[in-house]
DNA sequence: CCGCATGATTTAGA
DNA sequence: TCTAAATCATGCGG
């Protein structure tokens, strides 16, 4: 038989084999030592062969639809050899399911254990990521007591770095590159308002998207007016008589340049990182 | 597109 | 471990 999508083997496999599928439900996280499911009649099939394909099939869909009971259910029913070393497991979809069931059941041990001993295709990427970061949240949420803030988060990341079963290794940097900030600077000097054209010039120059680009002026723009304010407010602080004149030049402390309305318009100099994008 | 407020991430330092 | 600062992103009203 062959199914055109997971769909149709799913709707098969619910009309062929309701009770194999849409077994009693175990109890939710009920892989205790005490109750082994291996007491009950045996999960494989008796008479009827999955392919591993199909069985995979079957994953996908249950996972999709976001059914983690029924996909628990289905997982439990599969055939299991002592190495997990069998032509089902090998199937990144089977992992991948026992990894959203380990997440779900709060199985955060087995959930590590899966993750890291298997390689992953880098569309599951992302939710794995999500569930491995999420699992340790969690774990140190309940160690501390207290909901975690996003530097608590930091640190948890840094602690449990991603593994390279589920990450390309390629960092996701919040800062551009030394050689696309000088860019930046420079031209935010000469024109602070570039046009769309000019916009585009540099998002090709440096490798940002136009976007980027934007951001950048509308950050850098937004960071001088602050620093001109706290200028203000120390001019205030410092020559009160002079503070509503807007003479500009006498009360400046430093070298810094004034616009004809007395803000001070910082240089722009700062110390960058090396990171780069 | 602009300014503005604010969020998220990262780093440095007390 | 906590706070502050730096950097980039996002959303909103104008």
């Amino acid at each position: 038989m062959v199914f055109r999508s997971p769909l149709d083997f799913l709707s098969a496999s619910r009309l062929l084999l309701p009770h194999f599928v849409d077994a009693p439900p175990h109890l939710p996280g009920s892989r205790s030592p005490e109750s082994p499911p291996a007491a009950g009649p045996p999960r494989a099939l008796p008479g009827l062969c999955f392919s591993a394909a199909q069985i995979a099939s079957v994953c996908e869909t249950l996972e999709e639809t976001g059914d983690i009971e029924r996909l628990a259910r289905f997982l439990w029913s599969l055939p299991v050899t002592a190495d997990g070393r069998d032509s089902i497991s090998e199937h990144e979809s089977v992992q991948r399911a026992r990894a959203v069931v380990a997440f779900h059941a709060g199985s955060f041990r087995e959930l590590y254990r899966i993750l890291e001993t298997h390689r992953f295709t880098r569309a599951s990427h992302g939710k794995l990521q999500a569930m491995w970061l999420e699992a340790h949240y969690r774990e140190a949420e309940k160690l501390r007591g207290r909901p975690l803030g996003p530097v608590d988060k930091y640190r948890v990341r840094k602690k449990f770095p991603l593994p390279r079963t589920i990450w390309d290794g390629e960092q996701k940097t919040h800062c551009f590159k030394e050689r696309t900030r000088g860019l930046l600077r420079e031209w935010y000097l000469q024109d602070p308002y570039p046009n769309p054209g000019k916009k585009r010039e540099l998002a090709h120059a440096t490798g940002l998207t136009p976007t980027q680009v934007g951001n950048w002026f509308k950050n850098r723009r937004q960071r001088d007016r602050a620093a001109a304010a706290k200028n203000r407010l120390q001019h205030h602080r410092v020559c009160p008589e002079r503070a509503h004149t807007l003479s500009g030049g006498d009360c400046s402390p430093d070298g810094s340049a004034e616009r004809a309305d007395g803000e001070t318009f910082l240089s722009v100099t700062d110390s960058d990182s090396d990171l780069d994008v």
